[in-house]
RNA sequence: GCCCGGGUGGCGAAAUUGGUAGACGCAAGGGACUUAAAAUCCCUUGGGGGCAACCCCAUGCAGGUUCGAGUCCUGCCCCGGGCACCA
């Protein structure tokens, strides 16, 4: 009996990440695989600290449905990488004072050394990091796929801009309007920029979500993202001859425009501002600008403007009504110019209240005081219009404005296009070459990689130019059109663009002369199950289905939704807090996985929480997972010979089989952890058995547990490894075969409970009930009215 | 303000989508083994009442529908996340 030998996991797990990786066991054959299954995880930012358990709570997560899969008969390609560009990397190698360059690669080196201690089933073949030449050499190429197909442009926006630290910030950089790293507010500055026109994909992007097997979550973040709004171009003319277009999402209010609204950087201000109002206008311009994009934003609730002087037509009255300006109105959605109706919408309410200009009720809703905004009502003091309800009204007075044609209907989305420009250093430069005879030019397809020269000073400056201008020798190069002095664009690429197309890359690696082998590419995309963190919901996950469009629509590849299936995990959490390194919350795994051990973790990880909803990290109950590896050890040291299983034990294996297939199916590893420990405590209970009681659950632990389920599966007699073996299948027969508990109600109340064969008739049910004593005692003789009978389950009797 | 989630024992959580609330695990208490401790094993553990078999109460709050509600409906209150002057 006690001649079981210790469970070392250290020991074990070296061991059997060595064999793995000796035997080449991770890696498929990408070329002849049978069923492809590309089984993709969003690759880690290899910061300085090293992987977090959130990282590895995702990572697990998705580890186990590969092997899962793997399990069920797939041929998976379970790939990994380093998303190793960006801001992040930069600053914190500012921080340190030393080069990203430098630093970049100890990182990784880290965050390899922790994936693969973990016990993941990467493919490390085809590893790959942005930052390699290798890969960005095709993220230029991608790049200039866009600029040939008109989809990249140039033009001047606005920009965040830390005056403390003098540079450009991501806009994930600004945090409440202050520099995310000093805290200082972040300004406004106009620069160039380069923009893909993913507006221009905003119908598809958003239509094709209703045909993806996406989380929930996940699709509606972003189809408020891309926020479709369906409304009219209505204008404005002036006496002057000024003709201003508004958008509006309730053109059925435009009786009830008062005033209009432009914002102070509309091109038409200048014309619409009179003598009088010239220098207020001009103040109010130069204030609006000198704010910071959050102040603006966000930030003032007290309504500014300054009224132009002008006044212009409301199309549907015949009135001259006054034009303003304010800055509640953003010059870049819609028209940068609005109709106000303070009765019905609340931002215009507030102004004209302010500026004491009209409030004209032209919709009646029940019970509501003004400003009301519901489109539930119906129309009043609107001419003809009268009477009919919000919906209608707006489509008959379009149709009655476009015949003058006054009134276009249109659709508005919040989507901007896509700035992929920074004035940093830690990128990809954007392969562009500036000739003042042929104006801009891509770098051609020969001359990629344009590599990221090494420079000591990299640190941004107030110029809001790239550091990268200062690198002469860099710099300046011939045009390539016609071998002229050129210039070339210091401007260094997003790193959304990197991972947009990380994916592609993967299964190609190996391949220098092209992105993504065709071959290879329509073998194993699109993408088979993609599991990531709703942080990435809108931007990565956006910016990957447009860059698909893109290739897909220029012949390169022949999908254009690059993840069908996406389940977004939940987030892992300390203390109820979000772990980042300012509220120095991070928990790095590896002290745990050297106490514990890697399969203990895992499955610690995943057993705390439900993986779709995440979870508070904390350290009690590790021990728990820990007991249970070691009751499974037990169990496959001390089980004998192959002979058949008693009753109880093959009807829960079936059970367990069932509950542990499907929730692992669905992600549910929390509660199929759950069946396999009862599954264990009625092993133990039904005393020493057979082998055929242990393999089962070997396998069904393999997912989980890899390492351990490697060892166990050799000591039960097999020379190859588990992940050769197949998923046991259950029989439903089995698993429902035997007895049932009956819950017996009186009047809805549980009374007591039956133990009768399955599949017992409702009459002898309801007979057995009424022997029973205590129901007896409740029914009391009176005339049972009324039965609810629930085969299998339970039986009401009402009285 | 708007849009998603979510509120169940001391704690993390289950609950076949309207059918036995609290599976599984942690923690706690008691016991066995031990010179002792650790480990392990057994028992108890939502609250209240009763010697007991049992009974009453209980899934954020207040109502409702139903034979029956954690689950559905209405109105609130909290917590987490996203968007945020988007016309």
């Amino acid at each position: 009996m006690n001649n079981v030998p210790t469970y070392d996991p250290a020991a074990l797990e070296a061991k059997w990440q060595t064999r793995w990786a000796e035997r080449r066991t991770n890696e498929p054959d990408l070329d002849g695989a049978a069923r492809p299954f590309y089984n993709l995880m969003m690759f880690p930012y290899p910061s300085a600290e090293g992987l977090h358990v959130g990282n590895m709570f995702a990572f697990t997560g998705a580890d186990i449905y590969g092997r899962f899969k793997r399990l069920q008969g797939h041929d998976v390609f379970e790939p990994i990488g380093f998303d190793a560009f960006g801001i992040h990397s930069e600053n914190y190698a500012l921080s340190v004072g030393t080069n990203p360059a430098l630093l970049i690669p100890q990182n990784v080196d880290n965050f390899r050394r922790q994936l693969k201690r973990f016990g993941g089933m990467f493919d490390w073949r085809h590893e790959l990091s942005t930052t390699d030449p290798a890969y960005y050499k095709w993220t230029q190429w991608l790049f200039l796929q866009l600029f040939n197909a008109g989809l990249a442009y140039k033009k001047r926006a606005a920009v965040n801009w830390c005056p403390k630290d003098k540079t450009v910030l991501a806009n994930e950089q600004v945090i409440n309007g202050r520099c995310e790293r000093c805290d200082t507010p972040v300004e406004q500055r106009f620069l160039d920029q380069w923009f893909f026109r993913i507006t221009a994909f905003a119908e598809r992007l958003l239509a094709n979500l209703d045909h993806l097997d996406w989380s929930s979550s996940t699709a509606t973040l972003q189809r408020n993202w891309i926020g479709r709004s369906e409304g009219a171009e209505l204008t404005f003319e002036s006496p002057a001859g000024a003709k201003i277009t508004v958008f509006t999402t309730r053109p059925d209010t435009v009786f009830g425009a008062t005033y209009l609204v432009l914002a102070p950087e509309h091109p038409l201000v200048d014309a619409l501002t009179t003598e009088e109002q010239r220098a207020a206008v001009k103040a109010y311009q130069r204030e609006a600008q000198g704010k910071d994009v959050v102040s603006r934003r966000v930030g003032e609730k007290t309504k500014t403007g300054v009224f132009t002087g002008s006044y212009a037509r409301n199309p549907a009255t015949g009135e001259a009504i006054p034009v303003w300006l304010a800055d509640y109105v953003l010059m870049e959605y819609g028209t940068g110019a609005i109709m106000a109706v303070p009765a019905h919408d609340k931002r215009d309410f507030e102004f004209a209240t302010q500026f004491d200009l009209p409030i004209r009720q032209v919709v009646k809703v029940e019970g509501e005081s003004l400003p009301s905004v519901s489109e539930d009502g119906t129309l009043m003091a609107s001419g003809a219009f009268d009477g009919l309800p919000c919906r209608e009204g707006a489509r008959k007075i379009v149709a009655w404005l476009a015949a003058t044609r006054l009134a276009t209907a249109r659709v508005q989305y919040r989507l901007h296009d896509w700035c992929i420009s920074r004035q940093r250093y830690w990128g990809p430069p954007i392969p562009i070459i500036y000739c003042d005879n042929c104006g801009p030019v891509g770098v051609p397809e020969r001359d990629l990689p344009v590599e990221l020269p090494f420079i000591e000073d990299f640190r941004p400056d107030d110029t809001g130019v790239s550091p990268l201008a200062r690198h002469k020798e860099w710099y300046f190069v011939k045009c390539p059109q016609c071998g002229r002095q050129g210039r070339r664009e210091t401007d260094v690429s997003d790193t959304f663009l990197d991972s947009s197309w990380y994916y592609l890359r993967y299964p190609s690696t190996e391949f220098a002369d092209r992105p993504f082998d065709p071959a290879r590419t329509k073998k194993w995309l699109p993408v088979t199950t993609y599991i990531g963190g709703n942080e990435h919901a809108v931007l990565h996950l956006l910016y990957s289905r447009f860059i698909s469009m893109v290739l897909k629509d220029l012949g390169h590849i022949h999908f254009e939704e690059p993840f069908p299936k996406l389940r977004a995990h939940g987030l892992i959490v300390k203390d109820g807090a979000k772990m980042s390194k300012s509220r120095g919350n991070v928990v790095i795994p590896d002290a745990y996985i050297r106490q514990w051990g890697a399969d203990t973790f895992r499955m610690y990880l995943m057993f705390l929480g439900p993986f779709q909803e995440g979870g508070d990290f904390r350290e009690t109950g590790i021990i728990g997972i820990r007991r249970f590896i070691d009751k499974v050890w037990q169990l496959a040291h001390e089980a004998r010979g192959d002979g058949p299983l008693a009753p109880a034990v093959e009807r829960k294996l079936h059970q367990t089989i069932r509950k542990v297939t499907t929730d692992t199916e669905s992600l549910d590893y929390n509660t199929a952890i759950a069946a396999m420990m009862e599954y264990v405590n009625e092993l133990r209970e039904s005393g020493v058995g057979s082998r055929e009681s242990v393999k089962p659950l070997v396998v069904m632990l393999a997912p989980y547990a890899p390492h351990l389920a490697e060892e166990l599966w050799e000591r039960l007699g097999h020379e190859t490894s588990v992940f050769g073996a197949r998923w046991p299948a259950y029989d439903e027969r089995l698993a429902t075969t035997g007895d049932v508990e009956i819950a017996v109600q009186v009047n809805g109340k549980l009374r007591s409970r039956l133990t009768v064969p399955r599949g017992l008739a409702q009459d002898d049910v309801v007979a057995r009930a009424l022997a029973d004593e205590s129901v007896k005692r409740f029914v009391d003789g009176q005339p049972v009215k009324k039965v609810i009978y629930v085969q299998d389950r339970l039986v009401n009797l009402v009285i």
